[in-house]
Formats: C-alpha cells, structure tokens, sequence
DNA sequence: CCTTTAAATAATATATGCGTTATATAACTA
DNA sequence: TAGTTATATAACGCATATATTATTTAAAGG
C-alpha cells in the first residue's frame, strides 16, 4: 500500500519522530518545532511536508502561521497493519506453548 | 533512536512488510520467500539482511538453508513507541471531549 | 506603504537505497 | 570427488532523500 511505504519511511527519521512526540503535546508551529533542532527552517518544513504527505500531521493556516497537530487515521492505519504482526506472534508463541506443554521431558531441548 | 530508524526503515519498503507477513504465517527459507517476487534472490537476501539488521526478523542454520522468522522484540520496540503517539492521540481527544462538552450552544463553531 | 515575521520553494551537493549480473561459499548428493 | 542446491557477497547504475543557502510569498504591524 502506497500509504504505508510514506508513514514508515517517514517514521524512519529521528527528526521526524522528535516532531511527532513534539505535538503529542499539543498544536504548534512551524518555527516553535524548529528551535530545538540544529537545523534550518527549511529543513524543517520539509520533514513537516513529509510527515503531512504520510498523513500523520495535519496543519491549519491562522494568519502567517501553520499550527501543526497529530493525524489520528495516519496513526491508526501503521498501527493496524502492526497488530497483523502482534497476532501472528501471539499465535505463534501459542503454538510453541502447546509444543513445550506436549514435551516429553527426555524430548526437551539442551542448553 | 538508532533501531527505530532501521525498524521503521525497514518496514517502509513493501517487498519487506511482504516478507514479514508472509512470516507470519511461520518460518520459511529465503528460496520460499523469494518465490512469490519479481526479482532475483540477492535481491530478497539483501531484504532480508535490512530486516534482520532491524532486528525484526531472525535466522538460524540449517544445512545449507537459513530458515527465517518473526523477532518479538524487535516488533515489541516499534509498537512501544507508536504506544506514545496513540496515547498522546487519545488525551487530545480526551480534552477536545472535555471542550464540547462544556461549550455553551452559541460558542459553537460554525460549519 | 514599508518592514518584519512565518513559512514555503528552488537550486544544488552529497549520501543512501534498491535492483541487476556475476561470482563465491558451503553443504548435501550421486 | 564432482555436481547441484541454497544463500551470500561484490561491483555497479540509477533513483530518491536530506541538508544547505538563497529567494519568494503572504500576512501583520507600525
């Protein structure tokens, strides 16, 4: 899915992951998402195009301003095709949970 | 973090998050994950390197094959982070909750 | 108006990622 | 031991990503 490959490539850098724990705080701008970074502002509004091209921010105009804030449905789609993954472990860890419980005790594995 | 940024990295390619759920359905080796793609074997070794390098995915030795599969841990690390953002997302929606419900009638906004 | 402030865009250099072909390694198999 | 099978590594081309500086747009405020 298109969608997918641009939410994890855009999680993928760490700029962008601070910018989203950032707003998990709450709204802010442009320039106010900039200062903690040793980074220029352009470099910044183009993470933020990123992060809104993944559709996991969305930004609202407000005079010259551009508040920034989470985009739930981004969010929730990575985090649904994650718990396709989760389930599959939780099976599989059932699975070897029946094998262990089946196990003779001379079938079972050596350190 | 430097294994968030491979993690995510990894999983923003959809030949990978392929192979991670065709993992999901159990272990396999790299000839049976190579099978369903248009591409040549080196280039799902190459796949497979950046998933294990993420620590998503393990190997072990058997005879000539290298049977893979899904590693907890790995996956377990990207969820916790993702964890922070959901319940950032739900605190926010908490307060937006709070705000409508104590908003008088004519401080509603207009649609 | 003219200046300042907030943010976006353009141009560019460097780096990284993905796929291919060709080749190497290492374990079965006849 | 020679051949085959399973996988890894090397070398290379091409496309994409990131950061920088310079410039542009647009609203605010004196």
């Amino acid at each position: 899915m298109q969608t997918l490959d641009s939410s994890f490539a855009a999680l993928a850098d760490p700029t962008r992951r601070a910018i989203l724990a950032r707003l998990a705080l709450g709204e802010t701008t442009v320039m106010e998402l900039a200062k903690p970074f040793e980074m220029t502002q352009p470099a910044i509004s183009r993470h933020l195009k990123v992060l809104e091209g993944a559709g996991l921010i969305v930004r609202r105009v407000e005079g010259t301003k551009r508040p920034c804030r989470l985009a739930p449905a981004g969010i929730k789609e990575i985090d649904q095709w994650l718990a396709m993954l989760r389930d599959a472990m939780a099976k599989n860890y059932d699975r070897l949970d029946v094998l262990l419980a089946t196990m003779k005790p001379e079938d079972e594995p050596q350190p």
